[in-house]
RNA sequence: GCGCCCGUGGCGGAAUUGGCAGACGCGCCGGAUUUAGGUUCCGGUGAGUAAUCGUGCAGGUUCAAGUCCUGUCGGGCGCACCA
């Protein structure tokens, strides 16, 4: 009896959602469960087979723990607005909410043809007004509460897409979109001030459960470091020139400074510096290379001695010189540093180049040769000389600068501002009016959602504006505090900002008084478990967890963490083993495969391919075994006979398979569980029969992996009502272990002879029957050391 | 440079965390069914004639090491002149 899997897997897809089986049920008595998945993009090319693995994972949790009893949150929606669509939009002509509509009616239908267990009634789009609207409102919150803020600086900027970049959409010096070559440009720029938020998002991380690898990036990105401000002052006037560093215990060592090229101090005493002319044309070469360059191609350090100013150290009053060169950053600290060249290596390279004096103040190292960063002995430090512990020596340098008052304790990060705008069309508009009279006005709550205007032309202006700007009905208007005439914000926001809070959306997706209402958002709670790929770590999952944060913190959700719980799964990589990429042509499209294997035969091989975890290459070979093993479960169908049970030879193989399945969903070990049914499987065929009770307890086990073919067939054998809404295996833990067990015996390590033994034998008891099976081995032998590790090992040492 | 992770058959990967290395699947070999191919079913499959040897390489700890320690080589990811 073949299978026809395209007619079953529709029927039962048609049934499900007839019957609302996925349907969350807001405020039910049943425990919660909220697993999220990260919402695609809704590409042209649409789903990906990495798609299919990044949802498959919670889909095969969210269902046995519906079949657990749980009351279910298992939403999708679509993170809509970006660039890509309105690159395309651009190319053909074709209206980027055409586009979008269309690209998420394939998504849609994809993600409905592989059977996932998704509640499409709470479905969100984030280009859609009722979503934007909170997104805006979000927005408002923010810049009511000061955390948004303007500032004219030098950006990130791809001249290709011709948009400004976050430094997170930039790294590595290219455009996280197009790949082009960022350049710094100086732009009017909208921040979102997270750095306030850098201490509570760290602290943040205490109270979850993340991945080890996800929290350390995190951890990372901020980048919290501890130190020192100290205020040199400038020799000859009043001025201080005020560092950062990590080591104030290194003071004495200080033998110059150097400052970012770009310091204002530069310019105030430009008349005070002599050598000026030289300053600029140093500063200019500066600006010409992109903060790529700048970074990555570390060559030679460069640099200009400043003339007639110099500073004073402050625990010595030794005058010292001052240079400006590019490898101090105006981004990071206060923009100048003090120079330790003995423990710094790049402060060495420096002053080895220019021939700046070079004084150890720890012992250990060989100055002569390279920067010595160890611990060791102080020297040459005054008040600190003799001491080797560097906390000790941190916090003396401490207490004398705060004495004295030329320094403090301080804190640096690593995490920027967040840049928030976007000269583009295809975004949330930033809903803010620049009247000539009262600044920066927000748009009056009651008006939101301020609307995207429809438009033919989506051509980003010449100099980087935004194609917003081209239209006078949306640009001009009154202001809404004073009804002046003013100006509306052209810009966009970025991508990110409808990601930072759907998973609040769909908690209460058809709200239209508030984003999410109330006691909704306390009985779901958190995210019990969010999974997406590693790439969102630093990014979507920082900014969420800041405009989650926000929100608790003005009181308008329940608790402050927006995920209890983060995994990730590793990429599926193409049969070539490299990355997939439509230039390679190594891309699998899963429609393919639904159509010739089954939908149940791609979310078993997704899961079964490798470790969720990491990544793995397609096999067109492979997944052909998952397609033999969906039919030879089908086939179970010609050998079931009556009986409710488990037969007698099969009952210790289905307790052990169903501890093994169930512990392994939940390590997200799919690869070992859907082996463990494999096994059991090979088993039961061996056998030549299984009973009804055992296909039904199998077709549990397997549902949430392969949900289309287990219907079907516990529908055939009388199965009652839908498995999707069935009852998840019981086990019996004293019936997954058998009486009697196989151990190995060993002779100084090396395996001699296996022996039976009841398993709840001795110590005594096994030993001796170990020795009994190695006689031959002992002859001769005096023993030394016998050792039975229960149920595992025995080993006799003997010489 | 710093941080994290990984090196196991022809391939993807298992190994209850120190206890029979190679589960499960692919591929391959042989057999049955088939006019043939494909499908399906059965048997075999780390290397070696064997004793034995085998988890990138070299040491170490241990009765016992893929697993722990030291060093080394190779690969991946993240951050990066971060003061």
């Amino acid at each position: 009896m073949d299978y026809d899997f395209t007619s079953v897997e529709k029927k039962w897809q048609q049934r499900w959602e007839d019957s609302g089986v996925f349907h969350a049920v807001d405020g039910s008595d049943k425990p919660k469960f909220y697993a999220l998945v990260e919402f695609p993009y809704p590409s042209g090319a649409g789903m990906h087979v990495g798609h299919i693995k990044a949802y498959s994972g919670l889909e095969v949790i969210s269902r046995k723990r519906r079949m657990q009893g749980y009351n279910v949150l298992f939403p999708i929606g679509f993170d809509a607005y970006g660039l890509p669509t309105e690159n395309y939009a651009i190319k053909t002509g074709l209206h980027p909410r055409v586009v979008t509509d269309r690209n998420i009616e394939k998504f849609t239908s994809q993600l409905k043809k592989v059977g996932f267990s998704f509640d499409w009634t709470r479905v969100i789009d984030t280009t859609q007004e009722d979503y934007y609207k909170w997104t805006q409102w979000i927005f408002l919150k923010m810049f009511e509460h000061g955390l948004v803020f303007r500032d004219k600086t030098l950006v990130n900027y791809c001249p290709s897409c011709k948009v400004v970049l976050s430094n997170e959409d930039s790294q590595g010096g290219h455009c996280d979109i197009c790949h082009s070559e960022v350049v710094q440009k100086s732009k009017d720029v909208w921040y979102l001030r997270i750095t306030a938020y850098a201490d509570k998002l760290l602290e943040g991380l205490e109270t979850v459960d993340y991945l080890p690898n996800v929290k350390q990036q995190q951890v990372n990105w901020i980048g919290k470091s501890t130190g020192a401000f100290v205020n040199f002052a400038v020799a000859g006037t009043d001025e201080t020139l005020r560092i950062y560093t990590t080591r104030p215990d290194t003071l004495f060592g200080v033998t110059f400074m150097v400052m970012a090229p770009e310091h204002p101090l530069i310019d105030k005493y430009a008349d005070k510096i002599a050598n000026m002319d030289e300053v600029r044309a140093y500063r200019a070469e500066c600006a010409k290379k992109t903060e790529f360059e700048r970074t990555q191609l570390v060559k030679e350090k460069t640099g200009v001695r400043l003339s007639g100013f110099s500073a004073v150290n402050p625990v010595n009053g030794k005058e010292i010189p001052v240079y400006i060169s590019d490898y101090v950053m105006m981004g990071y600290g206060t923009g100048a540093i003090m120079a330790v060249p003995a423990h710094d290596q790049r402060d060495y390279e420096f002053a080895q180049k220019f021939g700046i004096d070079i004084i150890e103040v720890i012992k250990g190292g060989d100055i002569s040769k390279e920067a010595y960063a160890g611990d060791g002995e102080m020297v040459n430090s005054d008040f600190l000389n003799g001491l080797t512990d560097k906390k000790t020596s941190i916090e003396k340098m401490l207490a004398f600068l705060e004495e004295k008052g030329i320094g403090e304790k301080g804190v640096q990060y690593k995490m920027k501002d967040w840049a928030f705008n976007r000269q583009r069309y295809w975004g949330e508009p930033i809903p803010i009016v620049h009247c000539p009279h009262c600044g920066m006005v927000p748009v009056p709550y009651d008006q939101l959602p301020l609307k995207l205007p429809a438009v033919k032309d989506f051509q980003p202006g010449s100099d980087g504006e935004s194609p917003l700007a081209k239209i006078d009905s949306f640009v001009q208007c009154k202001c809404p505090k004073c009804g002046a005439d003013a100006r509306r914000e052209t810009d966009t926001m970025p991508q990110w900002a409808g990601s930072s809070w759907y998973f609040l959306r769909y908690i209460d997706p058809h709200n239209d008084q508030r984003f999410a209402d109330f006691d909704k958002l306390k009985y779901w709670g958190q995210v019990d478990w969010y999974n997406g790929g590693m790439e969102h770590v630093t990014r979507h999952m920082i900014y969420s967890r800041f405009w989650h944060r926000f929100l608790y913190d003005i009181g308008e959700v329940p608790f402050p963490e927006p995920y209890a719980k983060r995994t990730a799964q590793g990429l599926i990589l193409g049969p070539d083993g490299d990355k997939m990429s439509k230039s390679k042509g190594n891309v699998v499209d899963p429609n393919e495969v639904v159509d010739a294997l089954g939908a149940d035969v791609l979310r078993t091989y997704v899961l079964f391919m490798g470790d969720y975890e990491k990544a793995a290459p397609w096999s067109e070979t492979s997944v052909k075994g998952c397609k033999r093993f969906i039919d030879r479960v089908w086939n179970l169908q010609e050998i079931v006979t009556d009986g409710d049970g488990y037969s007698p030879d099969l009952e210790i193989a289905f307790h052990k398979t169903a501890k093994k399945v169930s512990d392994d969903i939940e390590a997200m070990k799919f690869n070992t569980a859907i082996a463990a049914l494999m096994t059991l499987l090979n088993k039961i065929t061996d056998k030549g029969s299984v009973t009804r009770g055992e296909l039904k307890a199998f077709v549990t086990m397997l549902d949430p992996f392969a949900p289309h073919v287990c219907e079907e067939i516990w529908e055939r054998i009388g199965g009652e009502g839908m498995l999707a809404d069935g009852k998840w295996i019981a086990y019996d833990e004293s019936k997954t272990v058998d009486a009697t067990i196989e151990v190995p015996v060993q002779v100084c390590g090396k395996l001699r002879a296996t022996v039976t033994i009841p398993r709840d034998a001795t110590a005594d008891e096994a030993i001796a029957a170990g020795k009994a099976a190695i006689t031959a081995q002992l002859e001769g032998k005096q023993i030394l050391k016998e050792i039975y590790v229960p149920g595992r090992i025995i080993n006799i040492v003997a010489k």
